[in-house]
RNA sequence: GGCCCUAUCGUCUAACGGUUAGGACGACAGAUUCUCAAUCUGUUAAUCCGGGUUCGAUUCCCGGUAGGGUCACCA
């Protein structure tokens, strides 16, 4: 394959679904995997849908998911601008040309006339194709109308009975005829471009040879390639993704959590993770096959460039799956270095999170401190969001829990265990710290005050994490103790004699 | 409703005419453990239905059913 180039091009609408993500890191995968170029076309020619800094999110969250652009209005590149609304002049010109070679025309229905239409198709339950009372208008007479002033479209002139075959890498044959097909617009009123022209115009100009883009297309394909066809143009190579359904039916929809790349981000998931998760939805790799490799899931984007092929990917719509992602978050998390967890969490906070009081706790505990409170975590969480939570207890005191709510602890009377508490108090200040007690002794000791009580191993260290960290769950009890140091044990457990 | 697409455990998927239909997530059980996790082991559960084609269909064809997409001066 030679010259690959493919291209992402949302529509700055202020947020990046995550099936973009997954549409976005297909096209970067193929462009990579055979050493051609991944471009960015921005895609904004809805006026009316502007959103202030909606370009910068779609860069931002490209470029944390590593799937940097090497064309793009901000990356370069010759075949721009990579704005559609930097181009109205080409689309202009185009439509133009189309007007002359009669493929489309002038067209000047009022909003009344076309809404009368819609209500008759509508009430004959059958949906007739849209053909523009103009579309036969001679072009002398629409160019006076318009030297008049008039506002005027130009349409796309469907032929009548044509029928088209269209060869799509993923979904293979599929045919339509024009007749189902409206005299749809091509450029709008106020001379924006409508997607179909844009899209024909820009792939051509851009050299795009391979697209990407969700089943939802696959209704305008017939117009598509009759442009193609009116221009002259190779068409390049399309491949239709299924799209991500939601376990409530339909498509991925926010009833049940994030669907925003970045809120993914925000709410704790390693870009990784995402991806690996995002990859495996709808596509499976050849080496599985070949080489009986069934067990095999884990890919990095490195791996996945260099096996991707649209021959492997799924027409089926897949689900998207929380659960499955949530352990993906939980694999990836474990298998960094204590170094990179420290790090993946303090660039999280720094990106993220919104409470200062943290924040700050954070900064006085110093580096060192947090790395260790850090590090016993890492195989307890499933996202970096959860984290903050679980360091509560070390900064702050944690209120009284009463016993008679702790299985362990039910049947213990209060004599066993303020004896337990005593017992371990009396051990401690005997100690020089916490860390020179060192784990063996620590832990011998506390099971000698349990056996002094009659009281289970278990229940003791049970008591003693009750009393230290404010919970019945905590990591172990004497990495625990080492953080929080001699003096604030001592005062933790003093508040329950 | 018209047009288009899809259909293997609850979910993601493998098996490109011949397998005891495999793996993963989840759920459940057990092991381990100072708790919760993590880890290890095991159990659970699927070819939508009906016709063909074939010696033989998860696999090919047709029909049904179910699900999805789409029918804008939005993309």
């Amino acid at each position: 394959m030679n010259h690959v180039r493919t291209r992402f091009a949302p529509s700055p609408t202020g947020f990046l679904h995550i099936g973009g993500v997954r549409t976005a890191m297909y096209a970067f995968a193929l462009a990579k995997r055979h050493g051609g170029q991944f471009l960015l076309r921005v895609e904004d020619t809805d006026q009316t849908r502007f959103v202030e800094g909606a370009e910068d999110v779609i860069f931002s969250v490209l470029d944390q998911f590593g799937l940097t652009p090497d064309e793009s209005d901000r990356h370069g590149g010759d075949k721009g601008p990579y704005r559609q609304s930097d181009r109205l002049d080409i689309y202009k010109k185009y439509a133009e040309q189309l007007v002359e070679q009669g493929d489309a025309f002038y067209s000047f229905e009022s909003k009344e006339e076309l809404a009368e239409h819609r209500r008759v198709a509508e009430a004959n339950k059958e949906r007739f194709a849209y053909r523009s009372p103009y579309r036969d208008l001679p072009l002398e007479e629409a160019k006076k109308r318009i030297a008049a002033g008039d506002e005027y479209v130009i349409r796309q002139k469907m032929p009548a009975g044509q029928g088209i075959i269209f060869e799509d890498a993923l979904q293979g044959t599929m045919k339509f005829t024009t007749d189902d097909v409206d005299d749809g617009i091509l450029l709008k009123s106020d001379g924006f471009p409508t997607y179909h022209l844009a899209v024909v115009v820009d792939d051509h100009l851009m050299e795009v040879s391979h697209v990407f883009r969700g089943v939802e297309w696959i209704p305008s394909i017939p117009k598509h390639v009759l442009l193609y066809k009116a221009f002259g143009w190779e068409m390049p190579v399309f491949a239709h993704l299924s799209l991500i359904l939601d376990p409530g039916g339909g498509k991925l929809s926010k009833r049940k959590g994030a669907v925003a790349a970045d809120e993914f981000l925000k709410e704790g998931y390693l870009p990784q993770a995402l991806l690996n998760f995002l990859m495996l939805l709808g596509w499976s790799s050849p080496q599985e096959r070949e080489h009986g490799e069934s067990e095999r899931e884990f890919f990095s984007m490195q791996d996945f460039v260099e096996q991707f092929d649209i021959s492997d990917l799924n027409k089926s719509s897949p689900v998207f799956n929380r659960e499955k992602l949530l352990w993906f978050n939980q694999q990836y998390l474990q298998q960094l270095s204590p170094d990179l967890f420290v790090r993946a969490f303090t660039d999280w906070v720094d990106h993220y999170g919104d409470d200062e009081t943290f924040k700050q706790q954070l900064v006085a505990a110093g580096p060192e401190k947090v790395q260790n409170m850090l590090v016993l975590e890492q195989t307890r969480v499933k996202t970096l969001a959860e984290i903050p939570a679980t360091l509560q207890f070390y900064f702050n005191e944690p209120g009284t829990v009463s016993f008679a709510e702790v299985k362990q602890l039910k049947n213990l009377t209060d004599e066993q265990v303020a004896g337990v508490y005593r017992d371990f108090l009396a051990e401690l200040s005997r100690q020089e710290s916490v860390s020179s007690w060192g784990h063996e002794a620590w832990e011998q000791s506390v099971r000698t005050i349990a056996e002094r009580h009659d009281v289970k191993a278990g229940s003791a260290f049970m008591a003693l994490r009750i009393a230290v960290t404010g919970s019945p769950f905590s990591p172990p009890l004497f990495e625990v103790m080492e953080i929080l140091q001699k003096d604030t044990i001592q005062e933790r457990i003093q508040r329950y004699l």
